[in-house]
DNA sequence: TATCAACTGATACATTATAACAAAAAGGCT
DNA sequence: AGCCTTTTTGTTATAATGTATCAGTTGATA
C-alpha cells in the first residue's frame, strides 16, 4: 500500500474507482448509498483535501441536497462509519479514503499550506505505539496519525 | 522514557516536579509564567486527563482569574507552546505533558470510558511515518499520535 | 521614569457540532 | 397490494468550541 496524495495520478479514475468500490461494499453489507451520501463521498473525492462539514454543506446545498448542517453531519458519519471517508482529527475535516476496500489503519500527511491531504499506512498499532500500550495494559480500538507540514509543492513555494 | 498515566505514582510529587520544571524553563528562557498560566498549568496536572477549555475556564473563573474564553484559550496556547502542555486533537481538549524537560514527540493512549489519557513516546517521525514521508517528499513539522480505546481499569468494568 | 513589548479584560462574533421531533421513504411481510 | 417497522430526511433550535479586536495594564529595560 503505498501513499496517495502528492503525486500526479489519474484522478478520474480515482473517483470512479473508489465510488464503485462504495457502491459494491454497500451492495455487499446492506448499507444503503442514498443520493446525499454519494454526492457527499464524490465531493470528497474530487480532491485530495481536507474538507469542513460546512465546506461540504455549502455545496451540497447549491445542488439543493440541503441546507442545515445536519445533512452534512450525517453525511459525513455514514462515510466515516462505512470506511468511506476519515476525519481529520488536527483540521476538523474530512476527506475520502484513497485506500478504499483495503483494511487499513489510515495514516496522514497533512500540508500546512495548501490543506491537501495524502494517506499512508502506517500500521502504528503494530509498532512503537502498540508496544507502549501493551506495557501499560491499554486495549487499542481505533488509532489516530496525523504528521503536519510541507507537501512537495509546497516546500518550493514557501520553504 | 516510559508511559505515565495510569500506573500508580505519587501523584502530589508528580504536580511539584512538573511545575519546578515549568518555573526553571521559563526561568531559562524569559518566558512569563504568571498567575493565570501557572493556575492553568496547575489544573490540568490536577489529573491525568484531557480538560476542554471551558472545563479549565470554569475553574480559573470560581477562582476569580478570569471569566471569558479568551482566558483559557490564551493561557492554553501559552502552556502548549511553551511544551508545558498537549493538545488532544481527538478530544479538542488539553493535558498537562508528563515528560516535561525532556525533548519528546508525545503519543497518547486516550481512554473513552474514563477520558484519563496517558502519554507515551513513540518517535513516530522516526518510524514507519517518516519513511511514508520521506518516500512522499513530505516534510513533517509536527506529529499527532492517539491511540483510543480502554485503559486496564475501564476494561474491567465495561469490557 | 520613559518606552516598548507583553499580557490582561472585555465585547462581540465565528466556527463546529448536536438534540429533538415530525415527516417521508424504503424494505420486509402476509 | 396493503400494512408495519426501520431508516432516512427535513427542520428548528441550541450547544460547544474557538477567534478577532481593541483598550487598558503591567513588566522589563534603557
Amino acid at each position: 500500500m503505498q501513499t496517495i496524495g502528492f503525486e500526479k495520478h489519474d484522478h478520474g479514475a480515482c473517483i470512479h474507482d473508489t465510488l464503485a468500490k462504495a457502491e459494491a461494499s454497500c451492495a455487499d453489507t446492506g448499507l444503503r448509498l442514498t443520493a446525499v451520501r454519494r454526492r457527499a463521498l464524490e465531493i470528497l473525492l474530487a480532491e485530495h483535501r481536507a474538507l469542513g462539514a460546512y465546506d461540504l454543506l455549502a455545496v451540497l446545498a447549491e445542488e439543493g441536497l440541503g441546507s442545515q448542517p445536519p445533512v452534512a453531519y450525517r453525511a459525513l458519519d455514514f462515510l466515516v462509519k462505512a470506511g468511506f471517508a476519515h476525519k481529520i482529527e488536527a483540521l476538523n475535516a474530512y476527506i475520502a479514503c484513497a485506500h478504499l476496500g483495503a483494511d487499513h489503519t489510515p495514516a496522514f500527511l497533512i500540508c500546512r499550506s495548501c490543506r491537501s491531504v495524502a494517506e499512508a499506512d502506517t500500521a502504528p498499532a503494530q509498532g512503537r505505539l502498540g508496544d507502549a500500550a501493551r506495557d501499560a495494559g491499554f486495549k487499542i480500538e481505533h488509532t489516530v496519525v496525523e504528521a503536519q507540514g510541507l507537501c512537495p509543492a509546497c516546500q518550493e513555494i514557501a520553504p
